[in-house]
DNA sequence: CATGAATGAGGCTTCATTCAT
DNA sequence: TATGAATGAAGCCTCATTCAT
């Protein structure tokens, strides 16, 4: 049951490449070649190139989704699970403290991004079918801490929020150079997820403007922000 | 000058089956086939893959970012420089009604989202030097219009917004299937830009937080996080 | 250890093909054709193209080299290695007794010469930092056998040679045509080095003009001359 | 007649770079780029890339052809054509002298070396027919200053000689590197003939050696080198 | 007379995968 | 269980050449 070695030297080495290269620019020969393993072993332990990349995020998401699980029970035992601020908490803590703290969360995301932008149907299928369960019940709490907003109105809007994270965590490290070069600060994991969660909070709890947007609209205010300054 | 017709045969078909399938994953082969054009046509016209890529892009970015200066001329000259609301507007708007619409914006975002996520770095160097310009002076007037954001931190918001913007329409077919089933209700990029825009500006508008909020932070206060830390 | 059949296959189709059209003229196709082997098998065993190419020559140097290094041991052991005659003797004998002799000679003399002619730079940084050594022994025993000559002297006197040797051998079918069509006789790589021989010698004797010797210089006596100055 | 300035920059391209790469991979886009014209101007001027192979070497061996007819006509006319010094000082100096002067001497030899050494058999068909005459009155004159030698014997030996300007000539960059790394001497063309001069002398009156030449004949003297000493 | 466009053939290399050992 | 050898397919690119203009 324990993954041998080789197995693992694999998954070590497909992560991080992948991540870096993409997956259709990442060779099995190169994999193997870090794993120090031989050639064969991919498709020996894994059968072929689709398999290992699911395999690369199952071993990622499997234990957060427990975890998510974990925090999420623990919300609900408290009846907190209403409280939109404490849900996004919940769900960055979640994020943020993974206990396979071996491996590197910017790694993940930028895989995530890869997996969402990339033409890898099979990927995207097996993660829904997978991790549908646990979508579900997060969206199921969002609801509840939103309820001022139609479903379809927050479905979108979680996407919106998705986009930020996926989009701003893969290209972490092409931003953190922008942002490293323009505004001399180099910019940690927590430190952006500090920087999102208002921004993603907000976003959330913007009224809907009912009708077109076009110039003239612009009374919006927005009262609740009001509340926490 | 004026493209000949194989050279706008292959930007077509290129276009189309880079945003389906990535550009790794879609083959010179596939390309000129498609486009009924020789193998060779392609390096004859363009030098290599890579030339046609930046070219896919060139050709639809060239455009937009004429259209995107006219545009924020006219709004310097009615001095709405520095309203956040019109800012966003016109940018909406110059997105929205690109001259050459006989181009798919969907098939364009997926592709902007393929040049962020994917390993792609000579195309991302191409469009910040060829692009810098437009995107600099959208950035600036954006800094009047939100005074009250630190650079660096519009920065990463800014970031945020694209995004949204990117993820969301970049995997666009993907999501409207989904509502289509969840919430019966077939949405068009206009109709999305028009719930994308009050999620923008109060995401920009946010206030900022000041201190960290890593959980159990006091900043924003949730009383029960007391009994985690 | 052992090569392969394949690798075997693929050396000796080579060997023949390189010296039969060049190297550039000669494409993996057709010598894996002639070798019956897959086409991409010469990238497994060899890694490139170049690659193959210098391992056509190591197989046949590597045990002429060893071979020379024994001859030359015997030499020094009877202390005869200043005896020039004796010295061009043994590499003679050496290159025309070498164990490898279901390896033709012709062969790889012509591929000697496309080696120093062609545009095969990698291949002479190879050829000289791997047989480096076995040069520089029978270059010194050369000194000693020539101590009348200065070093440079000498340099450009063993290229005369070498140029002789690879020359004539490398283009031996075609020369060999002339001589039995102009001289009715069929002559052996045996013969020829017969021939060569004195030729040899006495160009490694000969003195050196000490001045230049343009068209009517004096320095070397010939009766003839004197009417020209 | 005057042949096009486009005909002129096309062949002083073509001669540099075949020499430097050789004729295979010398590519027409590199020469007409280099030569600034369109690269359809060498097929449409030369026919082919053979024909300008050929064309380079005519442009170059008709007026050396011409110039070394009409010395050694001089040469007959003083009766001095069986004097092999006097013979051998004509053939160096039309070589060394030749009248097109603004092209390279070491280049041409390069050229010389690729067409014996690579698979270019139109080439020396072409050079044969085409220059066959002048090489046999330049034999005939060979054969006056040399009558002691066999006629095959004579053959031999000449292109022994041949063998050695050509090698030494050919690879000249690479020796001259070697030569000036370990002995520190730049050496020019005219150096190399006059150390070349008494090694080719001295070759081609070396005594035959009338059976085998088994270590133990050592007692071959060189009678006529006694007299220079 | 000269050229830009286009082409079919073929170049080398790399791929994921299979299989006998 | 694990691997070295081998393979068919396909990758991108460059070639010399042709042809309509």
């Amino acid at each position: 049951m324990v993954p041998s070695d080789t197995v693992t030297r694999i998954l070590d080495a497909a992560e991080v490449l992948f991540a870096e290269h993409g997956f259709s620019e990442t060779s099995l020969r190169r994999i193997t070649g870090r794993a120090e393993v031989n050639l064969a072993a991919v498709n020996y332990h894994f059968g072929s190139k689709q398999a290992l990349i699911q395999a690369v995020f199952c071993r990622y998401l499997d234990p957060f989704s427990a975890d998510l699980h974990c925090r999420l029970d623990r919300l609900e035992a408290e009846e907190a699970g209403s409280d939109l601020e404490r849900l996004l908490d919940t769900l960055f803590a979640s994020v943020l403290e993974m206990p396979s703290n071996n491996h590197d969360l910017k790694t993940f995301m930028k895989l995530l991004g890869l997996a969402y932008s990339q033409a890898q149907r099979h990927l995207r299928d097996e993660l829904r079918s997978r991790y549908g369960t646990i979508f579900s019940r997060f969206l199921k709490l969002l609801r509840q801490a939103t309820p001022e907003l139609a479903d379809d109105e927050r479905f979108w809007r979680l996407h919106f929020m998705l986009g930020s994270v996926i989009f701003t965590l893969s290209g972490l490290n092409t931003l953190r150079d922008i942002a490293e070069h323009d505004y001399h600060q180099r910019i940690t994991i927590r430190e952006l997820s500090r920087r999102l969660k208002p921004v993603a909070l907000h976003a959330l709890r913007a009224p809907v403007t009912d009708a077109d947007c076009s110039p003239g609209s612009h009374v919006i205010s927005h009262p609740r922000t009001g509340t926490h300054s």
